[in-house]
DNA sequence: ATTATGACCCGAT
DNA sequence: AATCGGGCCATAA
């Protein structure tokens, strides 16, 4: 496969441990893109495989969720955060807390 | 090549 | 604090 935005994309959010979180936009900016957060969202719709690619480990900017193409979307997501330990106030987390800052 | 779309984000109201 | 509008970027058609 030719290198491409994506690849480093899935890359990066492969990268992810379970219990932490990272943004679309931080995501991004790993990925060496820093403007490209909106492209973030349009490639993890379309993930390939979700048995190797957490992506419900990206979360918004204000630790908010987007979308989950998988399962029953948004409560599918939801359930495998508060699964690897992440920690919901009302409808959001607290990136303080779960933000990956470092790979 | 052009247009439309989306799991985004930020500044202004 | 909540809502709105505009801008951004890679893909798909």
């Amino acid at each position: 496969m030719k290198r491409s935005f994506t690849e480093l994309v899935y890359k990066v959010v492969k990268s992810i441990p379970a219990g932490k979180v990272s943004t679309y936009k931080s995501v991004a900016k790993y990925a060496g893109a820093p403007g490209a957060y909106r492209a973030v969202g349009t490639v993890m719709r379309k993930n390939p495989d979700i048995k190797n690619i957490p992506c419900h480990r990206v979360v918004g900017s204000d630790g908010r969720m987007h979308g989950y193409a998988f399962g029953e979307g948004l409560s599918t997501k939801i359930r495998k955060l508060k699964n690897e330990g992440i920690v919901f106030e009302g409808d959001k987390i607290s990136l303080q807390r779960f933000e990956l800052k470092e790979m």
